[in-house]
DNA sequence: CTCACTGCAAAGGTTTTGCAGTGGG
DNA sequence: CCCACTGCAAAACCTTTGCAGTGAG
């Protein structure tokens, strides 16, 4: 994802292209690893040295209400964005904090025909997301 | 779930039966809606009234340490607290704030069969909890 | 009796808010 | 130009911590 088309998604969404929206988005392009609010400001802190740390908070919450971005929880309390917005899922290390994404279209395609089939009372069934718990080697 | 069970599991991982944590306990499987550390110390507030809200969040790291309770996160971002120990997974409400818990043999027979042959490179599979998102019909 | 637990209050850390000033379209 | 956005600082909020006093085993 170069800046320009980092350009494009803001601009898609009818928002007001700033130098700190497009470092934020790249921000978490680049780190790729669902950072934190202080992560991001940490890595952008050299090309925006004068941001607000509340500047960072508004434009990520703007950036989620947009779906450019999505929040991602963990049992630590930080929350962590998420810039892939295509369906994927999560392997948490549940001894460090680290997340990684998981791709396996064969895992949508057995969940979403468990879903087809099955109802599920007063329920109206959007999507999924699976979160898959254990240990990573490099930790 | 009684009060005698109540202390019984307490006292099972060797922990002191105190009014405290029996309440804090009975509140989480009572309220059966996943309460935040606040829901519990209003449900107390009238068998406990002096109880301190630093005492709740001590019991409920205690709690969790032990495996009694679990934790869950949401996108909102307060800590809630789930007494269901056995696989479940969850239905969230993307409108409202609401889990409920969603229990199949089916889903998790698909699951376990999937990571059973399913090889993650440089990760361990433990488990997996799978976050069913939609919109409750009562919302 | 003794040590783990509680109550209280203060501190810590993250996120939100209000407002004046700025800059993108 | 104008309104949306930023920077700054204060405040709100949730959670943790330290310590003296208490009570469960």
């Amino acid at each position: 994802m170069n800046i320009d088309q980092i350009r494009e998604k803001i601009a898609s969404k009818g928002l007001k292209i700033t130098p700190q929206r497009v470092a934020i988005l790249e921000a978490i392009y680049n780190l790729n690893n669902h950072p934190t609010a202080e992560n991001i400001a940490d890595y952008i802190k050299i090309s925006q040295p004068n941001i607000a740390i509340g500047t960072i908070y508004k434009v990520l919450e703007i950036l989620v209400k947009n779906k450019i971005i999505k929040k991602v929880t963990t049992e630590a309390d930080k929350m962590r964005y998420d810039g892939i917005t295509e369906h994927h899922h999560h392997l948490y290390c549940i001894e460090c904090d680290l997340i990684e994404d998981y791709f396996d279209e064969e895992l949508n395609q057995i969940l979403e025909q468990y879903f087809a089939k099955k109802k599920i009372n007063g329920f109206h069934f959007k999507n999924f997301v699976v979160q898959i718990n254990g240990t990573f080697d490099k930790c």
